[in-house]
DNA sequence: CCTTGACCTCAACTTAGCTTGAGGTTGCAT
DNA sequence: ATGCAACCTCAAGCTAAGTTGAGGTCAAGG
């Protein structure tokens, strides 16, 4: 413990799990906001501990930093999150875990149906028209998730 | 039809909603293998149709060209796939699901844990512990899937 | 025969999420 | 006072999965 309550962003990139580069790029993309001393170096609070835990978390989830942003606007900076900022939070991710999960049960059934028939009909498979869901928007392939 | 049965690459793309630049690309990565005219154009047999159309599928639950060319090495170029083609490389797939639903399974039980705890503890959050499962062999947060 | 749309190659650009490197500064311990 | 690890910025590079564009060729209908 250096005194002051302040990490560098080595001792936050020891305490995440990150690296020190990731931590600037997120800095870069406005999801952490340290202050600086005096010679132009960044010190972080403690509650960003969490929230760089949290990003780690979300993004595990499949969630892209851009919208992780968009779910810690209502996560204020230099706080450490509450258990209803928490909840808050938590309900954008239960609702993206029950479409993942939904949207995998769905075409398990399609396989199990189709397994044996070999089709691929590009009229009539049901694995293959799953895709038109997903493919909104776009004329190819350009997922990318 | 024009006469024999031959695609050219335009005709592929009408019949798969790829572009032409999309299947250009993955003739680039092995997983197609079109003839060639004398004037150097692309000539593709039918059962093409069905090796993009599986590539589409395959993609769409979430597999790289890259692990898609690996399964693909069990079907023969040339050759319409067969039912038992198509049954041998699913397996493959319905593995994939089966692992996906699980682990979002896992997730939302913990998370349903979780909520009201806003713990977010390094040590302790399952949340946050799941991920070295998905972590492992790398140091940050490089998971891209 | 000739026109014209479809095709060819090759190189460069795109987005997300970082990493790596060059070249320079800070700050803490001795 | 000084050494040196840790910090700083900025630019360039990486991977995946394609797209876009330039500059040029092919082939089929009229």
């Amino acid at each position: 413990m250096k005194a002051n309550d302040l990490l560098t962003i080595g001792d936050l990139a020891r305490r995440t799990g990150l690296s020190v580069s990731a931590i600037r790029f997120y800095e870069d993309k406005g999801l952490v906001e340290p202050m600086r001393t005096g010679g132009n170096q960044r010190r972080f609070l403690r509650s960003d501990i969490r929230r760089l835990s949290f990003i780690l978390i979300a993004q595990n989830l499949g969630l892209s930093l851009a919208e992780i942003e968009e779910a810690m606007k209502g996560l204020p900076h230099g706080r450490t999150p509450t258990a209803a900022d928490w909840k808050r939070i938590s309900v954008t991710i239960r609702q993206r875990i029950d479409t993942q999960i939904a949207q995998l049960d769905k075409v398990r059934e399609d396989l199990d149906g189709c397994i044996g028939c070999g089709c691929l009909s590009l009229k009539k498979c049901a694995l293959y028209n799953a895709q038109d869901k997903w493919g909104e928007s776009g004329k190819g392939p350009r997922v990318l998730r």
